[in-house]
DNA sequence: CTTGACCTTAAACTATACTCTAAGGTCTAT
DNA sequence: ATAGACCTTAGAGTATAGTTTAAGGTCAAG
């Protein structure tokens, strides 16, 4: 597989596969005689891995370090992917906290303002903003 | 108010002030004749109602927004500011949604994990990123 | 044998929001 | 008068995760 089938079969583009090449996640298991990048299925597999690392929201160094557990199984422990998986779940609570807690305020911003042509004079948001009305984060 | 002086009431640090002054959010209304920076009462609201609105979730290019009504509060009407935040409700809507299908999907795999010192061999984490088990996102 | 599709590299660019450094000027207290 | 705290600027660095460009090499079809 070239470079251009494995973004079409992983729907990751080249671009990206060049970066996570240059970033060490993920290796062609050879080069052509034209240095051209040859992929296996198996680094299909890898790339695929990767895509659904992201979509649990790990980073891509997060990613690295689960990636070096797959490719050396033997040499690893659940305890170390479980420990991982289960940072992420701690910060990803944290974020979810963090935007629920934005999203009160500012469902309590939009009630109150009529939201019409009137002039922003009385605004209840703006006025909000310039008040000491809004709890701020780390106060 | 000297920048150290705005940085101690405020809460935002004299270089984060000096970045906000070059993007146009907070300009001091004076300069001294040592080309200090002169920062008014009225300079202290505005990094308050800065620091607010970036709180509530609102990007810095928001803020500048928010910030223009503001100003010159009988140039701009109580929609503009109810579209603002309306459009930011929807945005950390999603982003909601997107964390919680996160925090589920890892919830489950955390759960079948033993966690132990057992070889990663037969690891379910690394093993659901290996197969299609994971919903992914866009799929 | 040439056109178009595909591949290569290094390096720069994008976005957001700071944060810091270097080199220098100013102010205040002792 | 000098040390230390504070101020100034332009510009570079940080972090993440790509995306794009420029300049060039390779391959298959007509």
């Amino acid at each position: 597989m070239k470079i251009g089938d494995l973004e079409k079969q992983s729907g990751i583009s080249a671009y990206t596969l060049r970066y996570y090449e240059k970033e060490g996640l993920l290796m062609p298991s050879k080069r052509g005689e034209n240095n051209y990048r040859h992929y296996s299925q198996d680094d299909l597999i890898t790339a695929k891995f990767i895509k659904r690392s992201k979509a649990c929201g790990f980073s891509l160094s997060e990613t690295a370090s689960l990636l070096a557990i797959k490719t050396d199984k033997s040499q690893h422990v659940c305890a170390e992917a479980k420990s991982i998986t289960h940072s992420k779940i701690q910060e990803i609570e944290e974020q979810i906290q963090r935007l629920q807690h934005m999203q009160e305020t500012l469902i309590q911003l939009e009630k109150y303002c009529c939201g019409g042509q009137e002039s922003a004079e009385f605004c209840s948001i703006i006025s909000a903003l310039e008040q000491d009305q809004i709890i701020e984060k780390g106060e």
